[in-house]
DNA sequence: TTGAAACTGAACTGCTGGGTTTATATTGAT
DNA sequence: ATCAATATAAACCCAGCAGTTCAGTTTCAA
């Protein structure tokens, strides 16, 4: 139908075979996985699949790397300057509370964990693609703040890290492992409220209470 | 040798297998681990492994559960009632820090997290015995410190998942990705102090500030 | 001592799944 | 029209592994 890219046409369904096996990676993880399924959801022959990706695990890789820069994209660029301050700090806990108990985010951590012995540098790339470029945006983000007067923080880095950890708090854990699998707004948002009262309790300016 | 209890003879390698199988399950995972190897490791077999549990995936859980309660025997009770609220918490902050980046635990988490899917079940016992029973030792305590005029904390439940999952910060996902393996006392002390730091800037008696 | 229960080791079944090969069909540029 | 690159389908090889079977050996209580 539409010609891509001509100059890279050494095999017109790589996209294909790349698409099919994102869905079935994601869905039963590396081991569980068989190259006969992914095959037949690329709709494309083994043969064919083979003569793209040397082997299982270059796909894999080449799968995962890419979901990791989506996410990482998709995350970042939310946090609104514009604002006022707790209010864009509530934002950020929420949108980070949301994507974290989500589909997809659990999905990757999942197989990205599971499969970390087999793969060492694909925890790396994950932590640098995810949690670690979340960080560093945070980080920066901080130290506006403290500059701005907005907040009153030493340890900028260390901040950073317990707001991220916050935002986490009663639902992770509960969704990696199953015990509860549905989350409403409402229940994020009452993480978010006291992720920032917690947190605005030590690094706000002083006048600055939680709104009981 | 010894004839532990007699009543149960009915086979007297029970336990030879069950610590062969925790060795391999705990290395290899469910699905990395083969039976042949499970039955080397614990000096036994195929057919007597077999003639004890029906299948791989029993033997599985009986580990994993068995596992689960260890764990948590440890970590609970070693929470000291006696010295100062502070340095009970203190304590209570880095003994989990110190916890949830060690071998065992990160193992257990991969793997309960990895076999999530095919042993949901598990996952839930997993979370019951290991996070959910420390929260609620944790809600138990915050409740007493509440009572004694040490805390001021309006949502007790949401306090205790503040705190413990700060106590993860920076270095339960370093350690999860092996971005980072080892991890020095001084370090888990540091965010041991900043956890606590926080913590008590909000739910502290007024006049407790951080030191800075 | 004896007999039953527990255990062994090794071979065997059946299945799944990664990766290869081959003979054939489709595509598309010249 | 034609030729070369690309794709297909199906059979095939090979290895690993869960689970079974069985003939022979050890353990242990009575």
């Amino acid at each position: 139908m539409n010609k891509q890219s001509p100059n890279l046409r050494k095999g017109r369904k790589v996209d294909q075979v790349l698409q099919g096996a994102r869905e079935i990676f994601m869905r039963d993880g590396f081991e569980g996985a068989s190259v006969d399924d992914i095959a037949r959801a690329a709709g494309v022959s083994k043969a064919t699949l083979y003569s793209y990706f040397s082997d299982k695990r270059q796909l894999f890789q080449e799968v995962v790397q890419s979901e990791c820069e989506r996410m990482s994209n998709n995350i970042v660029s939310q946090i609104d300057e514009s604002v006022p301050l707790r209010d864009a700090l509530k934002m950020a806990a929420f949108g980070l509370g949301k994507f974290i108990v989500s589909d997809v985010a659990q999905r990757m951590f999942r197989i990205c964990l599971a499969e970390r012995d087999r793969f060492p540098e694909l925890g790396q790339a994950y932590y640098a693609a995810g949690p670690g470029n979340g960080h560093e945006q945070l980080v920066m983000h901080l130290t506006e703040a403290v500059a701005c007067g907005d907040l009153v923080i030493e340890d900028v880095d260390m901040a950073a890290y317990q707001f991220s950890e916050l935002c986490k708090t009663r639902h992770f854990q509960k969704a990696c492992f199953g015990v509860q699998t549905e989350f409403s707004d409402a229940e994020i948002e009452e993480v978010a409220e006291a992720t920032v009262n917690l947190f605005l309790a030590m690094y706000g300016p002083k006048n600055e209470g939680a709104p009981s």
